[in-house]
DNA sequence: CGAGTTCTGTACCGACCTGTCCAGAACTCG
DNA sequence: CGAGTTCTGGACAGGTCGGTACAGAACTCG
């Protein structure tokens, strides 16, 4: 045996998560990486083989984040449409209360570097259709209760709650007031 | 007198505008863009007096674009769910066409760089608000017609049709069929 | 406590980055 | 045609980039 690692790989992915959110990727540099883990280059580099790829194993970490979320969104009860407010709700606090405007993640990695990088597209495509399968199922049960009409296309209409949240997202890095992201969520569950 | 410019300014600008809309702004460098505009570096520096500047300027060129597009939108006749469909159906076709899948420039410059940019954020919250406005009265025109219920939120829903198309350009960043996009127009137009 | 192994701080590498500079070409106008 | 002005190509500058090398510290285990 011999001398163990001074860190928690798992908490320097979270680390380096929270600087690729705040700055992007390009934009990020591996000194800031550095900076943000708290690590010195040798080890970062020990650890994982370049910039690139301890990007991938950031999104990746989003991403079970995500899973795991969805899942407690898909074990809430009530009433769908109040559920699926919630969410956006969420997010609409979540993004204004944050300073830095972080947002998500993954839409900042599919438009930043999603088009030019497959893996990456690919790693955001996942994420997204987490959060589309999670509201498909929930607009299924609420078809079921009879809260949204049953003649809907449940996936179709899943895709345009994630739409809407994406509009949250992008709008919101920009946005400073409220107004702009509630009246996407109000219309949004007005049409459900 | 003296020796004129060997090139034109707008026609620069419209260069550069392209190659930051495939590259996004960190990724895109100095050299990218003499390639692009095919100008000298001092020439590029001696007519904008930086990378940042010329990127304003792209920006603000495109927002010209979007509003001349937004006012023949506007004046279109016909049902205005077919205009609005027909609008969102054109964006499909062109981010699928686009082997670049470059979007939108303003969306694209509102996630990557608008949270830490207060100008580009300034820029980019104009280009969106020109889409909403438009849509807005798309949306009134259709109360008076009796096309859409009067009793709705035309500016709600109007950020609704908006957050729609923030879904086609993030999604089709990286998707690469077409029902993950055609599903949030149907499921929009259905729910107008 | 000593041998063996791994980790880590620092210095370093070549490449590329944005931006500047300047000499000479190119042009206008009197 | 010549004087005066502006444009342009290319070299250059200082800094930062991502990534590597290595020597010595730190630790485990026999």
């Amino acid at each position: 045996m011999a001398r163990p690692r001074g860190f928690d790989p798992e908490h320097v992915v979270e680390a380096a998560m929270d600087v690729f959110w705040v700055g992007g990727y390009a934009a990020t540099s591996t000194q800031d990486l550095c900076h943000g883990t708290g690590l010195a280059r040798s080890s970062l580099y020990n650890t994982y083989k370049s910039k690139r790829e301890l990007y991938e194993q950031a999104l990746r970490r989003y991403a079970e984040r995500t899973r795991t979320e969805q899942a407690e969104l898909l074990a809430q009860d009530g009433p769908v449409r109040e559920v699926i407010r919630g969410f956006l709700l969420r997010a609409v606090d979540a993004q204004l209360a944050d300073p830095a405007r972080r947002g998500c993640l993954a839409l900042n990695a599919a438009v930043e570097v999603g088009a030019a990088d497959e893996a990456v597209a690919d790693l955001t495509r996942t994420d997204f259709d987490a959060i589309v399968a999670t509201m498909k199922a929930l607009i299924e049960r609420g078809q079921r209760t009879g809260e949204i009409a049953p003649d809907r296309d449940a996936e179709a209409l899943a895709r345009l709650v994630h739409a809407a949240l994406t509009g949250i997202h992008v709008v919101g890095r920009v946005a400073e007031d409220r107004t702009r992201l509630t009246h996407i969520v109000d219309a949004l569950i007005d049409s459900l």
